[in-house]
DNA sequence: AATCCAAAAAGTGTTGACACTTTGTGGATG
DNA sequence: CATCCACAAAGTGTCAACACTTTTTGGATT
């Protein structure tokens, strides 16, 4: 996600503070203090300003005029919205990935997906990231790679459960990878969507679930 | 797209930077020279390189250190790879739009539609951003709105042909519109997928000539 | 004339200082 | 005791100067 060769201060601040997020020293919706970043990586204040003028754009950080900065909170109804979002956008990556990957490059996903443990959380997201790669289109590569997927970390950093972790996921990915290696563009759309749409809908249970509860206490 | 009160000179900067984009005073590939614009808006080097900096977060900018800040440049490949992206975010917009907007809100849709030229070129981005406002999901939303309809604004105002526009766009619109108003958001999603899909694949059939025509030459 | 190298010029990266805004504090006032 | 206001403290916004890198220039060499 970021340049290997860190020649400027600024872009090494950028990581610096990226780590802060992923370790869950600064909370989601937690503040950004210039001063104490610019002390903390012993650097003046110009650079920590660039670096959060530049994750404000990607906006994962929000601002407003002589206020500290807030780094982006997902509610439930925002990372359902994600939800909605990667349904469409990864239903369209995987139609594209069935037609660009190669053979060897589809039978060195099955051949790793049937060694590694299923249960694993990080393997959850390791096959979407490969379709993502293999896709072949580098803008819709940059929104789940960099944006979206970086998004979910976060949020599973903090609250335990993952959203839309649901059991039969892996029968799910594996289905989708035997209709990509059987290169039929049009199923393997279809089920990636039906995937993501249930854990969207799994989510949107525990939406209402919440809402009645606050409504009943 | 930015806000209105600008309390800060880099949010002024910002916004004048996008209008010499928008003006085409810096064409697409461009070099952004700090100095210069600090000098031709009266300000400092430092809120420049900050505005610099937001927009090389968004994706408009690219740079390398110690090299000057390149407008990023929009090929016909990396068009399409907008236009693959459109058709499947779109797609899901309209499915939610059909559900989420007034039946208010649709009638003054059709009724704007009827009566408007079917021919403006402004027109026929205006449908997209409307849906895209009322699907419901910010996300979605910013997505649209915020980068891909501005980059193909960009695009647009250089090379003069508009891509994929094509005659029977008009009638395609709507039969979409028609679709969401009667609530069918299946038929909705799939008018709008195969409506940007047709203009994919006229821009596909460019890259294709111009392809056969520099191997020619 | 073409090539190469050093010095100057131009441009970007970083810093510390100063100006402005917001927030917190403490005392005077009712 | 509560409220309000002035003042200090903390934090952000902007600037001008300096350091570093890249590009250009101009001449010396072949």
């Amino acid at each position: 996600m970021l340049d290997g060769q860190e020649r400027t201060i600024v872009d090494r601040v950028m990581r610096e503070i990226f780590s802060l997020l992923l370790s869950g020293e600064i909370p989601l919706g937690g503040q950004l203090n210039e001063v104490a970043l610019a002390e903390r990586f012993q650097v003046s204040r110009g650079p920590v300003r660039e670096a959060v003028k530049q994750l404000q754009g990607r906006g994962l950080v929000l601002k407003e005029p002589y206020l500290k900065a807030r780094v982006v909170s997902l509610s439930l109804p925002e990372v359902i919205e994600v939800f909605q979002l990667r349904e469409a956008v990864e239903g369209m990556a995987v139609r594209l990935a069935t037609t660009a990957m190669s053979d060897d490059e589809l039978d060195e996903m099955l051949s790793s997906f049937d060694t590694t443990a299923a249960s694993d959380s990080a393997i959850d997201l390791d096959l979407h990231v490969r379709i993502a790669e293999g896709c072949g289109n580098d803008r819709i590569r940059r929104l789940l790679c960099d944006e979206l997927y970086y998004l979910l970390r976060l949020y599973r950093a903090r609250s335990g459960n993952r959203p839309g972790r649901r059991g039969d996921a892996f029968a799910e990915h594996w289905q989708i990878l035997r209709a990509m290696r059987a290169r039929d563009a049009q199923l393997a759309e279809s089920l990636m969507r039906a995937h993501i749409g249930r854990a969207t809908r799994s989510l949107q249970d525990v939406l209402i679930a919440e809402q009645d509860n606050s409504s009943k206490g």
